[in-house]
DNA sequence: ATGCCGGGTACGACCCGA
């Protein structure tokens, strides 16, 4: 099972390279965030016509994420429980059967925070806070679950080209870091770190010719519980999807599993 | 760099990202 993680930044300007992307890799299942696009104007035939079923949690002109499954989607959930007036669209999972029983593959696009000073940083705390809780959820039902997505957060100061640009940044700092820590310490496990101790950034910002220098950050993640962990074969960043015309500033992350 | 690029909305700028 190849599972993929990719904040594609905007769907209607990214389709053609999605789905050149899809065509060549033909990954089982993806993760879309910052599609910037309300549901009904999703295009959903697109994934369809090659082979996709195709699952939304989208708002108008910012956020939004979305799931394409080569496999049918048992159960779906929209939104991060927790916050009622949240009406950001952060998360989406999908649950699936395989030979080997249930798995669930959540979505996530987590809050930015910056700047610091500014209410979007408790509120990137917060929503730290509610992923935390319901990761302990899926925990206790033991049954393979990654969580992926653009997680706007730089794990070690080994994860970017510069830590002292970006200390003290809302993607790295101690606040921010804790509750990562958090979630590790519930006994999720980051799919790349098991494999490699190398770089492997997976965003380069549009700005200042931060590809051409390769002053990336690895921000997007795969997080897997004990028992997606224990079925990871290897992990896969298409970093050369930077290079390609109209790229989005991150690539996609990639998980090979057995089941 | 309180904004260099690039996407959104909407059609002239301004909001947002990391």
């Amino acid at each position: 099972m190849r599972i993929a993680t990719w904040n594609i930044n905007g769907i209607k300007a990214r389709l053609d390279v999605v789905k050149a992307w899809l065509e060549q890799e033909q990954p089982d299942i993806v993760g879309l965030q910052e599609i910037k696009s309300l549901d009904e104007n999703f295009p959903r035939e697109v994934f369809e016509g090659l082979g996709y079923n195709v699952e939304t949690h989208g708002q108008k002109s910012f956020n939004g994420v979305a799931l394409l499954s080569k496999l049918p989607f048992d159960e779906v959930v929209r939104g991060l429980p927790g916050d009622s007036a949240d009406e950001q669209a952060r998360l989406i999972e999908g649950t699936f059967s395989s030979e080997s029983g249930s798995f669930r593959v959540c979505c996530i696009y987590l809050p930015n925070g910056n700047p610091v000073e500014s209410e979007k940083f408790p509120y990137k705390l917060k929503w730290m806070d509610r992923l935390n809780a319901f990761v302990e959820d899926r925990l206790a039902e033991e049954i393979p679950f990654v969580l992926m997505g653009d997680f706007n957060l730089i794990p070690t100061g080994h994860d970017c080209h510069d830590p002292n640009v970006w200390w003290g940044d809302a993607l790295f700092r101690p606040e921010s870091l804790e509750k990562f820590r958090t979630l590790q310490n519930l006994g999720m496990t980051d799919a790349l770190r098991a494999t490699t101790d190398a770089p492997a950034y997976t965003f380069w910002d549009f700005q200042s010719g931060a590809w051409r220098r390769d002053a990336g950050i690895r921000i997007d993640h795969l997080m897997l519980s004990p028992e997606a962990a224990d079925r990871l074969d290897g992990v896969r960043v298409h970093r050369d999807l930077r290079g390609w015309d109209k790229p989005s500033d991150h690539v996609a992350v990639e998980g090979q599993f057995s089941f």
